[in-house]
DNA sequence: TTTGCACGGGTTTTT
DNA sequence: CCCGTGCAAA
């Protein structure tokens, strides 16, 4: 106890006064305007600590982010500085923990399944097809940003047909006692507004909030941290307008901007002096920024060193500027640089393949943040399919992805009459066995095959573990067989399936007692950075987007040509170029002393050769900082 | 009724 | 370049 005090006044004590007045702050709302580099993970982690130093209980604190790394990352140093664990969560797990509580109140049963990106979308390919016929020619896209958007409280579509599918949607998902990650915020709202219990619950098990990256937070956020701060108002927000990247998410600065409003007597405090970049970094950043007109003044200061100019690299091809940042790594590598020093970061997924193939030929070691994750692998979907649909016998989506697969000669005509079954026997459509139509010999054999398949996997459930189960799923089902007929050459599928199994072990050993429904949940809310092991020599390569929060000494931001990055559907509005450069600001401000700008003349798009400008945002960064390198 | 093949159309960013 | 969809054979 005497050394974690200690511990904690030694990193007060190395605070800057304005940092202090942050971490001392303790009830009542408080809003830090926090620049990049500014030290505010470390400001929170003290406030917290020092919350627990006067005596406020650890489990009565809730730090809110927006990944699991970040979380993870408070809860540590927080441990670190007191010795006591406090909740860090992120909006979406949080949401998911009420609701595994509460969701009851709002008619859906407690073992919900939370549906991703896919899994809505082949919902409402489907639904389109049931409202409007086989030719339906609703704009899946529109819909599901009408869906988004409502759930989000923005204003949407009004199109007649879109509301039709929109009202049919939020049927369906409760009848399949499934949820989207909208949901998992917008019903914890719908639920503390319904029932105010539920409310005074969770405001009492809370008394003290804080909420990181506050600029990101949308509309549906907002009223959800609002409730939970209730009367107390013991609200501490962190934010930087100037990193506000996810508008089109439905996030809005006004939340920042209103929070005086919004929480009389809020205390102001900001945080301007910036310990990561050096001078160079950080004036090339500030003079990048200050091109925003829709902007709140605030200029990043830094004592530290003057440092390297930001070298510039004119690529032929996007080939070519692969080549150029793996040679780069590998000569600073051989220097004695760490991998885990540098990083690659780039406007759009798909830049990432050229970089792959160069990494591979030079046999550096990486890892892509994001893309396509893991565990959204045809494969490895298929299989947790299976899962699923044992799990909650309700999943319709799960249901329709695996009964015909592998091929069983269950067709769509067959499974529409299974549904039709189910649903007017009132039997949940993972649970019907025999089926009060004809079949084919075919289909007979089929459906005897799939639901053997079913019944097994309960079994196993009740009585083995959860690797057990997961091997069960891809065996009973004759998976392997299946993958092999589709593509003899390629291993690669087989393996993520081994890589599912171990994943499995693995959840078993650190979750003694762990559920089905626990590991789903995890699942589905992994995010994109969760995979970043420091530990690990391996340079990563990631989206713009995906590098809020991280600094690395060394940045490749790649890709700089007009309609790439400022990206061609932002030219619509001054707003939204607005936004692309807030995202290479974001970009720029993440390194610590070295950064590297290219681009191509040349890039290959859908497959085509096309001529590429440089960005203007290069042009805008003051000639006195930037050198030509080749 | 299911399955296999050819075609055309579309790419931001993500919990 | 990858996917889902639309059309013709089994």
């Amino acid at each position: 106890m005497q050394e974690t005090i200690h511990i904690l006044q030694k990193e007060f004590d190395n605070l800057n006064p304005e940092q202090k007045r942050a971490a001392l702050h303790t009830t009542g709302p408080a809003l830090v305007l926090a620049g990049a580099g500014s030290g505010k993970t470390k400001v929170v982690a003290v406030r917290i600590g020092c919350l627990i130093h006067q005596g406020v209980a650890s489990h009565q604190i809730l730090g809110l982010t927006f990944t699991n790394k970040a979380a993870n990352e408070m809860k540590e140093r927080v441990h670190k500085l007191v010795g006591e664990n406090v909740v860090v969560s992120t909006f979406h797990s949080l949401g998911a923990k009420i609701l595994r509580e509460a969701i009851h109140y709002l008619g859906y049963a407690k073992d919900f399944s939370i549906y991703d990106e896919d899994d809505v979308e082949k919902l409402l390919r489907a639904l389109s097809k049931e409202l409007f016929g086989q030719d339906a020619k609703v704009d899946l896209k529109r819909a599901r940003s009408l869906i988004s958007q409502a759930k989000n409280g923005l204003p949407g579509d009004s199109e007649e047909d879109l509301k039709k599918l929109y009202e049919l949607y939020r049927k369906k998902m409760k009848e399949f006692n499934a949820v989207d990650f909208d949901d998992l915020l917008f019903l914890p709202v719908e639920l503390f507004r319904e029932v105010p219990d539920a409310l005074a619950y969770y405001q009492t098990r809370w008394p003290y909030i804080l909420v990181d990256e506050y600029q990101d937070t949308n509309q549906t956020q907002y009223e959800f941290v609002r409730l939970l701060a209730g009367s107390s108002q013991n609200l501490f927000v962190v934010g930087d307008p100037d990193q506000s990247i996810y508008s089109w998410r439905g996030a809005s600065i006004r939340n920042i901007l209103n929070f005086e409003n919004d929480y009389p007597g809020a205390k102001l405090i900001y945080l301007e002096q910036n310990y990561r970049s050096t001078c160079t970094i950080l004036n090339a950043s500030n003079a990048v920024i200050e091109k925003n007109s829709n902007r709140y003044e605030k200029s990043l200061w830094s004592s530290g060193e003057e440092g390297e100019k930001i070298q510039i690299f004119q690529a032929m091809s996007e080939r070519e500027e692969a080549a150029f940042v793996a040679r780069k790594i590998e000569k600073l590598k051989r220097e004695g640089q760490s991998l885990t020093s540098f990083v690659v970061f780039y406007r759009t997924n798909f830049q990432s393949r050229v970089f792959e193939d160069e990494l591979v030929a030079k046999q550096i070691p990486y890892t892509i943040v994001g893309g396509t994750s893991f565990y959204q692998r045809r494969e490895i979907k298929d299989i947790l399919s299976y899962l699923r649909l044992v799990q909650s016998p309700t999943d319709h989506v799960a249901f329709l992805r695996i009964v015909n697969l592998p091929k069983r000669g269950l067709g769509e005509q067959f499974i529409s009459k299974v549904a039709q079954a189910a649903s007017e026997n009132q039997i949940p459509i993972g649970s019907i066995d025999t089926l009060p139509f004809p079949l084919t010999p075919r289909q007979k054999e089929g459906w005897s095959c799939f639901r053997g398949a079913i019944n097994k996997l309960h079994e196993i459930k009740a009585t083995n573990s959860l690797a057990n189960l997961v091997r069960a799923a891809i065996h009973e089902t004759n998976y392997l067989v299946f993958i092999d007929q589709e593509e003899e050459t390629k291993s690669e599928r087989r393996e993520n399936l081994a890589e599912l199994i171990v994943k499995a072990e693995e959840w078993s050993d650190t979750h003694e007692g762990g559920q089905l429904s626990q590991f789903l949940e995890e699942i589905a809310l992994v995010t994109s950075t969760d995979v970043l092991n420091p530990n690990e020599e391996r340079l990563s390569l990631m989206t713009a987007h995906n590098s809020k929060g991280l600094e690395f000494d060394t940045v490749f931001l790649v890709g700089l040509e007009e309609d790439l990055f400022p990206h061609i559907n932002s030219k619509k509005s001054e707003e939204l170029i607005e936004e692309e450069r807030r995202l290479f600001y974001v970009g720029l401000t993440r390194a610590k002393k070295q950064l590297y700008l290219s681009f191509a003349s040349l890039r290959h798009i859908y497959g085509r050769l096309m001529p590429m400008r440089q960005s203007r945002f290069l042009q805008e960064i003051p000639h006195e900082y930037k050198k030509v390198c080749r």
